[in-house]
DNA sequence: CGCTTATATCTAGTACACTAGATATATTTC
DNA sequence: GAAATATATCTAGTGTACTAGATATAAGCG
């Protein structure tokens, strides 16, 4: 076998990054049976719960509060605009901005797209507390500091 | 109790998939810097992990140990088969298993590699058994109760 | 032996996620 | 007000990650 001379690889399940690289693929699956119920992916389920919490939001604005690049919102926006879910126009302050916003279509999923947080703790079987522990610690990996 | 009037969306950044989910693009983000100097992606190096660790593994395998479909797994090996990290062989006791093993220039990123989840641990700045506790409650989720 | 079923891999098509570079509008400076 | 700079978005190309369907080998049965 080649467990090499003195010193042995970590195995890969015993790392963390592999943990979460994993949690977040499954997590992602476990999504899948919801969100194609309501024609949605993932990442659009996100926007979408951003645009209901928030209100109209640009594209770059979408992207900071979501951490990812305007060049994975763009087109994830526009397969939101052609299933009917939002609008998008030029900001008429600040034209080189682009105000994406729901549509009535879009609002009508509202009680629908609410649920689906619930069922996936459900699933999830993780208690509350340690949900929002774990979200934390969470949301204090490779973060710069700053945000 | 109002019915729906006074029921809100819970804010996206409330919540634990979201969290999820950007902790593993932002960990992915960490790694490049490490990995562009090796030649390698986040998945193949789970692959190169593996395969250091283990010894010679079917296309099957990886994927089960990755969690990640053989229709995921197949371009990815053949992209370190191109890097010329692995080599790829049908399983002479099962023509049907497509065995991956290392090359020598593979084998020889040992060292290089053994040093990035040390620098990735350093640059989280979470302390060993955090990150022991963290790893297990991630490897609890989205699991069907079997694996 | 030929037929069926099971297993393992591969191919094709959709959707992220990133980088780098192009385009278009705003703002600043003279 | 025109040129230079800055900001916001978009386009193109690479690499995952998934699903569904195709291919190829293996194993079981009449």
């Amino acid at each position: 076998m080649p467990k090499s001379a003195g010193r042995t690889l970590p195995d890969v399940d015993k790392q963390l990054s592999f943990a979460l690289y994993g949690a977040a693929n499954r997590l992602v699956r476990m999504h899948k049976p919801f969100l194609d119920a309501l024609g949605l992916t993932f990442p659009q389920y996100l926007v979408m719960l951003e645009l209901l919490g928030s209100g109209p939001r640009s594209v770059g604005e979408l992207g900071t509060k979501l951490g990812m690049d305007t060049g994975t919102i763009t087109p994830l926006v526009k397969r939101l605009e052609q299933g009917g879910f939002v609008s998008r126009r030029r900001d008429a302050k600040d034209e080189r901005r682009v105000l994406v916003d729901l549509t009535s279509s879009g609002e009508a999923m509202r009680e629908r797209i609410r649920v689906v947080p619930d069922r996936i703790k459900t699933a999830c079987q993780i208690p509350d507390d340690r949900a929002d522990e774990l979200r934390d610690v969470l949301n204090g990996i490779g973060r710069s500091d700053d945000d």
